[in-house]
DNA sequence: CGGTCTCTTGACGGAGTTCAAAGCTAGTGG
DNA sequence: CCACTAGCTTTGAACTCCGTCAAGAGACCG
């Protein structure tokens, strides 16, 4: 099994040498290149990827062709569309490479096989998904009450290695602005001295 | 049991009458009047509490003293601070009381119990968690991607009932905009005729 | 009745958008 | 290895949605 998968599976449960050989034969290695999809808006969502290098991201386009991203996923981080991956509906969501990746795919129907097989996952999955909640709620709070600057912060500490690698457009979806605003935000803060 | 409880519990697993019985033992019934608090900012989450009657919100007020609506909790509700519950830290929330609530309560120490002697339940509260991931991130496409009056209806479709009977400037400090600007909003839209 | 809270209305202000144009960067094919 | 193109970034001016401040009118409650 990799390293981070096994390193991510046993954050809050413990599983034997034996369990986890047997998880990992439930996951497909796949790679995808870069500007590749994972997953298309009106596509079902297959499963669950766990990215073991490169950078996913996951974003809506809205009505006026504006794309806003829902979450960045580098290396050591989940990635799917929630909504279509529960109620197996067609997605809403892009899922998309930014820079060629290898991710661990576990599909919908081995995952809950391995939750009968394996109890202690549900465990792991709903703290995974409680710390989600936790994530979401912060950024709501943040898009309702700050400043594009202060979102922009955030997202610094959020990513701090993304901050440096990541194409301003990308970051401006991400926390809600323009990407001329972005340029202007930026360019704009006071330097000291 | 409460049968809205038990109508909760058992819509992803199936429980027998004996361990329903056992479940229900480890909530306490609970009553707030309406003003007061079950949470308050700063305070440590004691537990997660079911709402059979009444109605619970919950908020944060941001540096500027402004409030925003995290959550509404009619009857058949869960309502918590999900980040000081699940890591036992400070609140940033308030949970209140708009109308007269009775609510079952349960400790986080006792839910653990209960999630070690009943296993199943940790199925039904990852998909709680994940039927919350999916309506956070909902309502994260909506505020990033839309105006507020059409905010106001999606508003309308997940709260049908909240709509006719809650103070404007509760739904404004939902949706994300100040009251004044509600009113202006909702007196605004051309009548048909 | 008085006081507190909600709702409304208006004038003004500001954060962020839209549209347009230009320079820059990087990938791509021949 | 160069030329071309496509996408990223910057900048500016006009504009919009929504916030701020202020004031007044109702509504509820002790």
């Amino acid at each position: 099994m990799h390293p981070l998968l096994q390193e991510n599976l046993t954050s809050h449960i413990d599983l034997t040498e034996e369990e986890l050989e047997r998880i990992d034969g439930l996951f497909q290695q796949k790679t995808l290149k870069k500007k590749h999809y994972l997953l298309q808006e009106g596509e079902t969502s297959q499963g669950l990827a766990f990215v073991v290098s490169g950078l996913l991201r996951s974003y809506k386009v809205d009505s006026s062709g504006f794309e806003h991203v829902i979450q960045f996923a580098p290396a050591g981080w989940w990635m799917t569309d929630m909504k279509s991956f529960s109620r197996q509906t067609p997605a809403e969501l892009f899922i998309e490479a930014l820079e060629p990746a290898e991710y661990l795919f576990i599909t919908k129907s081995k995952l809950d096989f391995a939750f009968k097989a394996f109890p202690k996952l549900e465990k792991h999955f709903r703290l995974l998904a409680e710390n989600a909640v936790i994530a979401y709620q912060q950024r709501l709070i943040g898009n309702l009450s700050q400043p594009a600057i202060e979102r922009f912060a955030n997202f610094c500490q959020l990513y701090p290695t993304l901050t440096q690698t990541l194409p301003h457009k990308q970051i401006a979806a991400f926390i809600g602005v323009t990407p001329e605003f972005f340029s202007k935000m930026i360019n704009n803060t006071p330097l000291p001295g």
